[in-house]
DNA sequence: CAGTGCTTCTGAATCGATACAGTACTCCGA
DNA sequence: TCGGAGTACTGTATCGATTCAGAAGCACTG
C-alpha cells in the first residue's frame, strides 16, 4: 500500500497536521521533529504530500488549460503560435503553473466533456471560434478565462489580450493603396467554416465566422474602399489551413489568371510565405511584379524580406498569463489591447502597371 | 459561494450520492429524478462534479506530465519533437488524457518541486539528461514513467520507446565510408554540457554526457574506425542548441579551414539543414563538394534533398503514450525498440578527392 | 506561586466526490 | 397473504490533505 500523511504520522507518533506542517510550514515545528518526520518518510518511501489531495483542499491545481481547435502539430507549426505559448509558459512558470494542452476533438460532445473534466485553474483560449461547443462548457466551469482575441463588449468581465485587428490591416491597406495597388487578392483561412482551398467570391467580411479573419478582412476592405476599390472587386481565397502549402495553392487560384493581381494580402505570415513560394515557382519577383504582405512578423518574415504587420506575440502570451494568474483588481485593466506596427520590407513596392 | 454536490442534493432533497450517480451512473436512478436533479443544478449554476475532487477519489487525474529540459519555444521548433508530441497526444486523447507541459526551470530545486507537485498520472520524459534533478524527483513520485530514450539496463521495470541509436549511425557511417569519405566532421549538441558553439577536439564519445548524442557519435566512430579513420582525426563541433542557425555557425568552424572535410555528419536534421545553409552561402554543392547527413527525417529533409536516418517520430510518441496509459502485462514488452532506416537523397555522394 | 506570553503540537472539522452496505418499496407468482 | 427478486434511494466511511482553535509545556515576571 502506498504511504500517506497518516502512515508517516503513525510511524513517528505525531498527528497528521504536524507532518503536513513539516512539509509546507517548517516554521511551525522544531527542526528536530521535522528531521525525525523526514526520516520516517524516507523509511516508508513517502514522497511528500499528494498533489491531487493538496489541490482539492487548496482549491488550486497549478495548471491552466490551453484550448485550441486544431491538432497539436498544426498548432506548433506556426511560429506565431509558438511565441504566444512561450510567453504564456513564461508567466505560468513564474506562478508555478503548468500548461495543460487541450487540442479539442472534432466531436462537439467530447470537446465539451474534455473542458468539463479538465483539472485546471483557468483557461486560455487561443484561436477558438465563438461557435465552438467548448466555449459554452467553459462558461459553465466558472473559472477565469482569458482569450487572445477581443471578446464581445457585452461582457465587461471578459479578460483578453488583443490587438486592434481591423485598424492594423486598415493601415497596411492604406500603405498599399498609396503605392498604387488596385487589383487586390486576399488570402485567409476560415473565411468559410469548411477546410478547403478555393476562391470564395461572395463572402462579405461580416459573414466570415472566425473573428480574426473577419476583422482583418474588414480593415483591408475599408482601406481600399477609400480609393474607390469596392469589395466585390477584391478576389478572396479561402485557405484550407494556416500553412505555407495551402497558401501556395490558394495563390495559384489568382496568379494563373489574367489580369493578375498586383498585390496579395495574407492574414498571416505563414500564408504570405506560401504566396512567396508560389511567386518563386513562377519566376515572379515579390515587390516588383506582385507585392505581398503578411501578418504577425515571425522570424522567417525577416529573412524572406516580407512586409508585414508586427504583433507582439510573446508579449501577448505573457500578458495573457498575467491576466489569468495575477489579474488586476480594476476590471478595465483586464482588457488589454497591444499595439501593432507595419514593417515594410522588400516584398512590397509600387504597383507595376502605370 | 460555489455550489457543490451537496448543495444540489439539498435543493432536490436527495442524498449526495444520488446526485453523483445522476452525473456518472445514469442507470442507477430513474430518468425523472435525474432530470429533476439537472434542473436544480442548472438553477443553482452547478456545472457538474468538480474534477479535482473526482480525481482525488478515483486516483486518476487524466493528465500526463511531459518533461523536457528546454524552453517551450525551443522544444517546438524541431519538427521531430512536434511529431513525437503529436503521437503522444493522439494516444493520450484516446484515453481521455491531456498533456501537461512542464518545461523545467534551470534551478534544480525548483525543477524538482515542479515534478513533486505536478497533478498527473505519469510522466513522459523527452530529451532530459540523466543528471537532471527532475529524474530523482520523478522516481520518488512512484508514478509510471516512460522515456523516449533507452534507459539503463539496470532497471527491468523501466519503460521506454527507443531506437538503436548507435546501430543507426553505424550503418550511416559505413555508407559514407563506402563512398570514400575519410575527412569527417561531426556536429552535435550537448557534446559538452555548455551551450556554446565551438570545436571540442578532445571529447571521446564515452565522455559525452547526453545519451542520444553519445550513442550516435559512438556509432559514427565505430564505422570510420573500420576503414582506418581513428576518432581523433574526426573534427567534432558542439552546437549551442539544436537549431539551424547554431549548426550553420558550427559548420563554419570546419568549412573555412583547409583541408575541408568531405562529409559533415549531424546528429539531427535541424543541424544538418543548418550545415546545408552554410554550404549554400559558400557556393558549395551538397553531395558533390561536401556530403551532409542528418538524423530524424523531418519533412524539410525531403524538400532539401537531405540524406538522413529516418526514425519513426510519430510512432514513438504513440507507443510512449500506450506504454504509459495501457501498459502490457509483460515487462519485456514495455521496452520497445523501433527500427530506423537510412534514407539516401542528394546531399551525399562519392568523396570528391580521388 | 499565580499570571502572562510564547512556542509547539494536537484533534477535529472540512474540502467534494465515490463506494458500499443497507433500507424501503414495488412487483410478481404461488 | 407471504416470500423473494429487483429497483431506487440513503447514510456513512473514505480518499489525503489543510486549517484552525485550543491545549500543553515552558520561561519569565511581579
Amino acid at each position: 500500500m502506498r504511504s500517506t500523511l497518516q502512515t508517516v504520522a503513525d510511524e513517528v507518533g505525531v498527528s497528521r497536521s504536524t507532518v503536513s506542517n513539516a512539509y509546507s510550514r517548517p516554521d511551525q515545528l522544531s527542526p528536530e521533529l521535522r528531521e525525525k518526520i523526514f526520516d520516517a518518510a524516507r523509511r516508508l518511501g513517502y514522497a511528500g504530500p499528494d498533489p491531487a489531495a493538496r489541490s482539492l483542499r487548496k482549491g488550486r491545481v497549478g495548471a491552466i488549460g490551453v484550448l485550441f481547435s486544431a491538432t497539436l502539430s498544426y498548432a506548433f507549426t506556426d511560429p506565431y503560435a509558438v511565441q504566444f505559448l512561450r510567453g504564456l509558459a513564461e508567466t505560468a512558470e513564474l506562478h508555478d503553473t503548468g500548461l495543460l494542452l487541450m487540442p479539442l476533438a472534432e466531436d462537439a460532445t467530447a470537446a465539451a466533456a474534455a473542458v468539463q473534466n479538465a483539472v485546471v485553474d483557468g483557461f486560455c483560449v487561443y484561436c477558438l471560434p465563438d461557435w465552438h461547443s467548448a466555449q459554452a462548457a467553459m462558461r459553465l466551469r466558472k473559472l477565469p478565462v482569458v482569450s487572445s482575441e477581443r471578446r464581445d463588449a457585452g461582457d465587461p468581465e471578459a479578460r483578453f489580450v488583443a490587438i486592434d485587428e481591423a485598424a492594423a490591416t486598415l493601415a497596411a491597406g492604406r500603405y498599399l493603396a498609396a503605392l498604387g495597388h488596385r487589383r487586390i487578392a486576399l488570402i485567409a483561412d476560415w473565411i468559410v467554416p469548411e477546410r478547403e482551398t478555393r476562391p470564395v467570391a461572395t463572402a462579405r467580411p461580416e459573414d466570415v465566422p472566425y473573428y480574426v479573419s473577419r476583422e482583418r478582412l474588414a480593415g483591408y476592405r475599408d482601406a481600399f474602399a477609400e480609393v474607390g476599390v469596392e469589395w466585390p472587386e477584391i478576389a478572396t481565397v479561402n485557405a484550407a489551413q494556416n500553412s505555407r502549402a495551402a497558401a501556395a495553392q490558394a495563390a495559384s487560384c489568382v496568379l494563373d489568371r489574367a489580369p493578375r493581381p498586383t498585390a496579395i494580402l495574407a492574414v498571416s505570415d505563414m500564408l504570405a510565405l506560401g504566396v512567396l513560394d508560389a511567386l518563386h515557382t513562377r519566376g515572379l519577383r515579390p515587390g516588383r511584379d506582385v507585392s505581398v504582405i503578411g501578418f504577425d512578423d515571425i522570424p522567417d518574415a525577416t529573412t524572406a524580406g516580407l512586409t508585414t504587420v508586427r504583433q507582439p506575440a510573446l508579449e501577448k502570451g505573457r500578458q495573457a498569463g498575467a491576466l489569468l494568474l495575477n489579474p488586476p483588481e480594476d476590471l478595465a485593466q483586464r482588457q488589454v489591447v497591444l499595439p501593432t506596427e507595419l514593417v515594410v520590407r522588400a516584398s512590397t513596392g509600387p504597383a507595376p502597371d502605370a
